[in-house]
DNA sequence: AACGATCACCAACTC
DNA sequence: GGTGATCGTT
């Protein structure tokens, strides 16, 4: 076997090994070479199914690997194999993975496995990052210089709103977010301006999408930049137009392994058959293996990102793709409980259109709880008791970060945070509202982008009047102008046009001096360490100093996030090396030792697993997500399912679902019903909370509280809305639970009240809830309240109608000052 | 040109 | 609840 060039020392089968890392697997693998099977250590303690999936090396394998049955433990060993067995260099592997976090997760498993030889594997990564190794090197074939930046969503929109503004649109009637979103779109389904369907292209825009589109991809050349669709479509270009470059990679990449197959998108299984399918193979002539050493894991029940084009189908049809194909089924789950299972493979079996697995586990553990489900009345409720069920586990001594909770959208997160702050609980916010997202770090980025790639327009505009310097906007169009008649960087266009007299002398002034500035910056580059020219930038450019004079309560988080933004700098070797990072990685594990409970969006959660999880939020129109329902229509809803199935099987041990009555959305609060969901949790693998133990306490604080009303009592009614949608055994006990408790613990005179807060005057049977929005559903009917009229709420108390919409009310209230809320929930004093 | 106040609109998630 | 856009003011 030949040694590649980019490869780093690593043992083959005829040079000598060197000392493996002392205790590797790798390192007894080797030593036990030789023997019986097992041969080798590292795949000692496998399934017979996970064996095959492993040493399945040669052909195309398909893995159907359920949640929690060793995929990521096939996938990281298979690569050891085919590295210890000597089959590729690990240069001559491609692995790909969706996310930083995958791939980084993959690369430290391997380590384990093969110690040193891990850094020898380049070409693991994710799609895109990938996608710019490709670029870097053939970039100049599809028009790009090596340097080329990578824009992310917000660039993307703001280019996009100027290109709608250039072209004399209304940008308000059409959204730049809404038109980048579209491309976006295009770009997952492999589509370039020519591609798209006449239908889409008239669709934006009194017909001038493809224009647009077009015009769109034009700015990004001359800005010598990509986005994120490119990052894919880009190589499938080369690759489709240079055949030598595609042959190059076809000799290079001997075994394939792609993650999550059920999420690719078909730009990515474009990329991945070009890569994949060797014509060679095709003739016959490769050996007679058929060549094609691709290896995909996956789980068609985990696929959540139809949405962003993922296409199921491409994990179905992988055996009509890759014919010969060996299907292999990973269902021994090693992670959750039997109850656990039970409920998300109950769940799951509503789905159509599956390829069918059944999770068994073989642990027999007599102390596991089934699947708990909570009600609470409103969401600041849902999240003192979750509150409070964590802090419980605290002190039987568990620990916070086996925890987590998850939720369907990330605004959800919000009142978790505040409970957990005044609780003083440690948690976490993984994947979150991103560090690179704030404010000052884009502004700082900003400023690094241009000094280091000048025709960086985008980031030029940015900053070029932040801190204030008196270059309004009638200056930067007038350069912008400029620039783009004579088809240049703004920053050279303002370099030339300080020399002129077009501008005004205090504006020419400030500008000149930030074009020398960077002038300045940029030759500083090569001679300075990138760290402290950094420092240098954001001193002289007086951003910081902007901040330092800024007496908001931020002020002094921001300037903390600057110093954080240069010591994460330390880690890349240079400038363009950390913009680089920053725009495909956009995570920061940071904290990542802290004891804290885990909060983040189920999304997000594929992949984890926790001894505990908690899943707030199961209200129809929240999960499954009202807007997956509209687009999505029947697989819209299988999707939700999907997700639901993820987040049950993270859990090892304790699942908490939870939902509400009661939500605030927008700003306005919406009655709500129990998630289908729920309904189809299996009976014998879950139990409805009794109230004692989750309701106990706090909500008699409640009860004598300003508003005096408890908030249970609705649920104690007989014209309680589940009744009639949910006739399962076990939500009837449900509703017994609450009754019981109801009665026993507040009687029914506050019940009486709350009925007709819930219902309004029309009574019960007068105006259904409807789901999702109650809002939607009865916005025809005229509110039955005056203006001036004085109303009670029972969160807000005492007020005095302000104004009427429909049956939106805006109150004043006495204590809470202005809000709007529905008149349902309102009656008069 | 800068600033503060008010308003409209939005909020799945990843690279 | 937060943000970006817009308007009126200096």
């Amino acid at each position: 076997m030949a040694k590649p060039d980019d490869d780093i020392p690593f043992f083959g089968d005829e040079e000598p090994r060197p000392a493996p890392a002392s205790g590797g697997i790798a390192a007894r693998a080797m030593a036990a070479r030789g023997a019986d099977r097992p041969a080798v250590a590292y795949l000692d303690g496998l399934n017979p199914e996970q064996t095959e999936a492993i040493e399945t090396i040669e052909g195309p394998v398909l893995v159907l690997a359920g949640a929690g049955t060793g995929k990521t433990r096939v996938l990281t060993t298979r690569i050891a194999h085919i590295i210890s067995t000597g089959r590729a260099w690990p240069s001559q592997i491609l692995a790909v993975t969706f996310t930083n976090k995958a791939a980084r997760e993959m690369k430290e498993r391997i380590g384990f496995l093969v110690g040193q030889a891990v850094e020898g594997m380049p070409w693991l990564g994710t799609f895109h990052s990938i996608g710019v190794k490709l670029l870097r090197r053939h970039g100049e074939l599809v028009g790009l210089r090596s340097d080329f930046t990578i824009l992310d969503t917000d660039d993307v929109i703001r280019l996009v709103k100027q290109l709608i503004r250039a072209e004399g649109l209304d940008d308000k009637r059409w959204p730049a977010r809404q038109f980048a979103h579209m491309i976006d779109g295009w770009k997952n389904k492999g589509l370039g301006p020519a591609d798209i369907p006449e239908g889409d292209a008239r669709a934006f825009a009194n017909g001038k999408g493809r224009e647009l589109y077009t015009a769109y991809q034009e700015r990004l050349k001359t800005l010598n930049a990509c986005d994120f669709g490119d990052l894919l479509l880009h190589p499938i270009r080369v690759f489709r137009e240079h055949p030598d470059v595609l042959k190059e990679y076809h000799a290079k990449f001997r075994y394939i392994l792609v993650d999550e197959y059920q999420d690719t998108n078909t730009a990515q299984y474009m990329w991945l058959r070009l890569l994949a399918q060797r014509p060679e193979a095709a003739r016959g002539k490769d050996g007679g293996t058929g060549g094609v050493n691709i290896c995909c894991v996956g789980d068609d029940d985990q696929s959540i990102y139809g949405w962003r084009g993922a296409d199921v189908d491409n994990i179905l049809r992988f055996e009509k793709d890759f014919p010969g194909a060996r299907v292999i089924r990973l269902e021994r789950n090693y992670r959750s409980t039997a109850h656990i299972l039970g409920a998300a493979g109950h769940l799951i079996a509503n789905n159509e259109g599956r390829l069918g697995k059944t999770l068994f586990t073989e642990s027999e553990d007599p102390d596991a709880e089934p699947v708990n489900v909570h009600a609470a009345w409103d969401s600041e409720e849902e999240a003192r008791a979750v509150g409070e069920e964590i802090e419980q586990l605290e002190r039987d001594g568990h620990s916070l970060s086996d925890m987590a909770i998850l939720v369907r959208a990330s605004f959800q997160m919000r009142e978790f945070e505040d409970r957990f702050v005044t609780l003083g609980l440690n948690y976490r916010v993984v994947g979150g509202p991103r560090f690179y997202e704030r404010l000052e770090i884009r502004d700082a980025m900003a400023y690094l982008r241009v000094v280091a790639q000048p025709s960086d327009d985008l980031a030029f505009e940015r900053i070029v009047n932040t801190p204030k310097r008196g270059l309004g906007e009638a200056t930067v169009r007038q350069v912008h102008d400029y620039a783009r008649a004579r088809d240049m960087p703004m920053l050279q266009a303002a370099g030339e046009l300080v020399q002129t007299d077009e501008i005004k002398a205090k504006p020419r002034k400030s500008l000149g001096d930030v074009v020398s500035d960077f002038r300045r910056w940029r030759d500083l580059m090569d001679s300075t360490k990138h760290t402290d020219l950094a420092e240098q930038i954001l001193e002289e450019s007086g951003y910081t100093e902007m901040w330092q004079n800024d007496r908001s309560a931020e002020a002094p988080g921001r300037l903390e996030n600057l110093k954080e933004l240069i010591r994460s700098m330390e880690e890349f070797e240079s400038l363009p090396a950390f913009l680089e990072h920053i725009a495909l990685v956009m995570d920061t594990d940071r904290n990542e030792q802290m004891d804290a409970v885990n909060l983040m969006t189920l999304h997000s959660a594929k992949g984890l697993e926790f001894e505990t999880v908690f899943l707030p939020g199961w209200e129809e129109g929240l999960f499954p997500h009202q807007r997956a329902l509209d687009e999505g229509g029947r697989s819209g809803l299988e999707e939700e399912r999907r997700l639901a199935y993820v987040g049950l099987t993270r859990a090892k041990r304790r699942v908490h679902v939870w939902f509400v009555s009661n939500r605030r959305i927008h700003g306005m609060w919406q009655s709500t019903l129990p998630s289908r969901f729920l309904d189809e949790l299996p009976e014998d693998h879950v139990s409805v909370a009794e109230m004692e133990t989750s309701y106990g306490g706090y909500g008699r604080n409640h009860s004598g509280g300003p508003y005096g009303t408890s908030r249970f009592d609705r649920m104690g009614t007989s014209a309680d809305p589940f009744t009639n949608a949910y006739e399962t055994p076990g939500w009837k006990r449900a509703q017994k639970n609450r009754t019981d408790a109801t009665r026993t613990n507040w009687g029914t005179r506050s019940g009486h009240a709350v009925e007709r807060i819930a219902y309004g005057e029309s009574g019960p049977a007068g105006r259904t809830i409807e789901g999702e929005l109650v809002a939607k559903s009865t916005s025809d009917t005229p509110s039955e309240f005056s203006l001036g009229e004085r109303v009670f709420h029972m969160k807000f108390g005492n007020g005095n109608i302000a104004a009427i919409e429909g049956n939106k009310l805006t109150i004043d209230f006495d204590k809470a000052g202005r809000k709007r809320v529905l008149d349902g929930f309102v009656e008069r004093t």
